[in-house]
DNA sequence: TAGTTCCG
DNA sequence: TGGT
């Protein structure tokens, strides 16, 4: 228990504002980061990674699973959170309890009290994937913000606005890192550039990204 | 437009 | 690389 907040202390937390309502945890998972990549072994054999289709027909890079009472889907007929995984046909796999402690720990550190997510989507990037500018609305309550967290290669996150040119800030994240928005900045674009080549001693090749959500 | 390709 |  309280794991993720000894480790903050010991850690001298450090909590930097990127924009209002945006708060990066620098090397906040780092050292849960061995657990959390065990737990997703378990998580991957049971609801594997596979790359998901857009509406439009084509095929996202990153490769995605899920684990929570619900998993976010992507296909020909669109987005949505379904509590079955649909390659599997059985529910998702368990949320770990270490997850949700850090993403609490990590939503409260940054002054959101009462997150309770009830899913976390992971992607898994490799070599020369990334992700385009979108927008998270596929929850109902906007109110609960967003916990990312960063495992693995490096990567520069955009962060952007409420509509799709706005200027975007670039920040590059490293393992360990945790992203956390709420508020107006709950809606914003974001997403990723390419990943680029390089070898992580705990997770090869890839970057591994655990998105917090209250989906329902 | 949670994509790719192409263009400049 | 950035807009699209």
């Amino acid at each position: 228990m309280i794991t993720a907040d000894l480790f903050a202390e010991a850690n001298q937390l450090q909590c930097e504002q990127i924009l209002p309502e945006v708060f990066l945890l620098r090397s906040f998972a780092l050292q849960m980061a061995p657990q959390i990549l065990n737990q997703l072994d378990l998580i991957a054999a049971q609801s594997p990674f596979r790359r998901m289709q857009t509406p439009g027909g084509f095929f996202m890079s990153a490769a995605i699973t899920n684990c929570g009472d619900v998993g976010w889907h992507s296909d020909r007929q669109g987005y949505r959170y379904s509590e079955i995984d649909p390659q599997t046909e059985q529910a998702w796999p368990v949320m770990p309890e270490c997850f949700r402690e850090l993403a609490e720990t990590a939503a409260r550190q940054s002054g959101f009290s009462r997150f309770s997510p009830d899913v976390c989507l992971i992607n898994r990037y490799e070599v020369g994937a990334k992700m385009g500018l979108h927008q998270d609305k596929d929850e109902k309550d906007f109110s609960q913000p967003i916990v990312s967290v960063s495992l693995g290669l490096p990567i520069v996150f955009q962060f952007g606005g409420p509509k799709r040119n706005d200027p975007v800030q670039r920040i590059p994240l490293q393992h360990g890192d945790v992203i956390v928005w709420g508020g107006a900045a709950r809606r914003y674009y974001h997403g990723v550039l390419t990943l680029k080549p390089g070898q992580h001693p705990l997770t090869g090749s890839y970057r591994y990204n655990l998105t917090f959500r209250q989906a329902r």
